[in-house]
DNA sequence: ATGATTCATCAACTTTTCTTGATGTAAAGG
DNA sequence: CCTTTACATCAAGAAAAGTTGATGAATCAT
């Protein structure tokens, strides 16, 4: 019953940033359905070059993604573990303060809770 | 197998935004035990009163949080639909993922998928 | 070699987010 | 009333993130 460490929140609060905006959600989503190369997701997503490879840096360096490289074209795939990690940080979060429902701590009354 | 809408990307975008920081994961950490005050969480994150409030209304908008008047203390409590909403989510996408893992589109080869 | 294609990176700028300190407000106590 | 307590909100500045257009590097075709 451990909870989450600092560090933990750190790293994980970076994985959520990486989540944090809608093309990145679009780009995860496509890729959901297999490995994609750049040009593709410029295709599918209409955003310019640099601004898509802004964001897939992005989703790389927060461990949601892996790239490969062939040739000329770099492909780039959805890292599983990283993508249910973050899932499971959040269903922790919810079932511990499902179990804890009831058994609430009560604060206050007569406010001595505070300073 | 409707992937998510943009509109459903937003929304979601705007959650994980709210869970990008690691202040606000130590202030949901905490609020996992239950309801707690703000001059509780003051004391237990150290951090000051109007930056804790500022992050408290971020998690709030989001639908992360809950939060209830009594008397001049605020209770702020985890919503636990949001926060599940937001495991799912990325559980979805996890699935998704794994499912399609084989039957990989091949982008490629010759390069016929790009312009 | 030359040129074209695919993608990363950079610089400059805009926008958003965060922090801090001050002020406002509502509730409770004397 | 007047004060204190608990919290929200605001304004101003700092920092981080995102966008755009240009440039660079690697690969491939001719």
């Amino acid at each position: 019953m451990t909870t989450a460490t600092r560090l933990d929140m750190a790293t994980m609060a970076r994985r959520y940033q990486a989540l944090s905006d809608p093309t990145r959600l679009e780009i995860l989503d496509l890729l959901s359905s297999g490995e994609r190369c750049v040009c593709e997701l410029t295709a599918a997503t209409g955003a310019a070059q640099s601004r898509l490879s802004f964001h897939l840096k992005a989703l790389l360096d927060a461990g949601l993604l892996r790239a490969r490289r062939s040739g000329r074209w770099m492909y780039y795939s959805i890292d599983v573990e990283g993508v249910a990690g973050g899932a499971s940080y959040l269903e922790g979060l919810s079932e511990r303060t499902t179990n804890q429902a009831g058994k609430d701590h009560l604060c206050v009354a007569d406010g001595s809770c505070c300073g």
